[in-house]
DNA sequence: GCGAACCGAGAAAACGCTTTCTCAGCGGTG
DNA sequence: CACCGCTGAGAAAGCGTTTTCTCGGTTCGC
């Protein structure tokens, strides 16, 4: 005698029936609104738990205009990177009753507006993640898209905060790091021509050229995986470079394990940097020496700026701008040339 | 004069006004309902068009009965492993237009079944990934999950799939090898109790023992990420054991970490194995020996068998078992004692 | 030349909720 | 005693779609 509905489940009004009131009240009491009669709403509650009744959040999102969702965009799912804003992000959420829905563009630019148009629409807002859309794409959807916040892009856009990791500061303390070590030759081994923090760090290592002159850097063509770090052993070794740069981590690893094979020593015949700093890191042999980016932290400033929007308060950091910090392990040491002069 | 709706987005009633139909008409015209005159066809496409028409999805899943979302419950969005799974699954989802809600329950079993149930309501279907709930638990929700795939854990209940590794076989396989290089004094650095996959791995390792009754396995307590294998140093030196075989990658790659720390030579002195064959596994030093697990292809599984369910396929394979390959790497190598032998 | 079958599009119902509107019923006041 | 304000709950109107129902207008067949 219960299952009326067409769908199968129950709904408010079974509850309705059972308790002998309108669904109006059905409403009224699950929503805690207290101009109930108590000897009512206990009896409601009775029928709601008996019938194990919960509310259709698709009928409750359309009647009250919002989901309790929020989305993420991200250019590629396996990279470490997005995975933990992912998990920060989806963490702060739920701390405050919202879930996260993901879609992942496959680092495929052209998909990602349509990708965020339709996530947006499901949603009471939006993280974009790195976006690798152009400039001019971003700033016309943008406006669509609101709640909205950027990571590691910036637009025109008003009330759109942006997140983003100060990629040229921290190269650049990278480099410096290996200047003083003595290294004279470095060599950059760069990420996905797409990606605007890799434009920073490029942008970052000019200004670095320009105040050591000396220091000679190499710009080597790269990716963002391991793969990327371990087939580029022969262009690194070919550079010349004793200090190597690698667009990040996982590259730096790929690196790594590519120079162990051929029998080259990290940190005695050449030192590596990386940049993230992912739990990994720490427990490579050598341990990278690395640029730590607080990226969970990332994923949850992200949520409370959005909230923000959602909520409409008034936004009092629209945008933040991190450091990264310097994270010297084993994987750095002394140039060959500048050790020989300690030592001999 | 456009946005007459209250919720400020233009909705199809906009459009019917511009085109001179009724709502109905354009709503046919949306889903290529061939009924519609051609020429009025194309007149709403146009007003559509100009107005940047979208439908709302939340209307949409209210009358289709239908969200076009699938949801996943994982106990923890940090381990590798489930990252992976929910990369495979959401890809694979993503190719037949379906996106992904996920859960984190930060490894707190009490609030799995409420979790799960609520990302149920959202979505069309639900994969419940390595639960930690009970068994008593799973039972009683899982009926109201439907459609339901589990991995890592099976069901009594009928029409739920369940894909499963045998870690109980990869754990005897790595034994097996370890015993082979010499080791007769192994140890399990185990993982979270609650772990279904450690109770298969324990169990694997009782066959073993019956098998090999002259090795002997000392069981250690643990976790499942780096810090329980760094941590964990000591009591692996004091177990007397030469063979290790750690609860997964993660927790390898600490134990080496620390091992290292200690002078402790891998594989001279020591041999460790992981499991799952993360990407990082190839990348260490030494390279980790490992049982791997075509771990995206479980993600992607997991989606077909969801995807079957939610059509009301029949279901040919109800359900699948993995086995691990053994990938034996530089982490693992002759017994000190059998090497000595060899050599003198 | 008239009824039947058909076609295309508007009206209206349905999906499952929330919320405003409305109106009995009741106690208090002048 | 009539009137007023208040309370609490049902009726009904949304929210934005899809889909069934209905019906005027053709066309076809006899």
């Amino acid at each position: 005698m219960v299952r009326k509905s067409a769908t199968g489940r129950i709904g408010i009004a079974d509850v309705a029936v059972k308790a002998g009131v309108s669904h109006a009240t059905v409403s009224r009491v699950m929503n805690g609104n207290y101009t109930v009669d108590p000897e009512i709403a206990s009896r409601v509650r009775a029928a709601a738990a008996e019938l194990k009744y919960q509310p259709n959040p698709v009928g409750r999102s359309l009647a009250l205009g919002k989901t309790d969702t929020i989305g993420i965009v991200v250019p590629d799912l396996a990279n470490p990177t997005f995975q933990a804003i992912l998990r920060g992000l989806s963490r702060a959420a739920a701390q405050d009753g919202y879930r996260v829905l993901i879609a992942d563009s496959f680092e495929v630019s052209s998909e990602e507006s349509i990708l965020a148009g339709e996530a947006r629409r499901r949603c009471d807002g939006l993280v974009l993640c790195a976006p690798r859309m152009t400039d001019a794409e971003l700033e016309e959807i943008a406006p669509s898209l609101h709640p909205l916040v950027l990571i590691n892009r910036t637009t025109a856009t008003t009330g759109v905060p942006s997140l983003v990791v100060d990629y040229g500061q921290g190269v650049q303390d990278l480099a410096e790091h290996l200047v003083e070590l003595g290294h004279t030759r470095l060599a950059f081994l760069a990420g996905p021509p797409r990606s605007a923090s890799n434009g920073m760090r490029l942008q970052g290592l000019e200004t670095f050229k320009a105040a050591h002159p000396h220091v000679d850097v190499t710009m080597l063509e790269g990716g963002s995986d391991f793969d990327t770090g371990h087939e580029a052993v022969d262009a690194v070794l070919e550079s010349g470079a004793t200090g190597i740069l690698a667009f990040n981590d996982l590259v730096a690893m790929g690196l790594m394990s590519g120079l162990h094979e051929r029998g080259i020593d990290v940190p005695g015949d050449m030192s590596v940097t990386g940049f993230d700093d992912i739990p990994f890191a720490k427990y490579t042999t050598p341990a990278l020496t690395t640029a730590a980016v607080p990226i969970t932290e990332l994923g949850e400033q992200a949520w409370r700026q959005l909230r923000a929007l959602i909520r409409k308060e008034e936004n009092d950091a629209p945008g933040s701008r991190y450091q990264p910090r310097l994270e010297v392990r084993s994987s750095s040491g002394p140039a060959r040339a500048a050790r020989t002069a300690v030592h001999g």
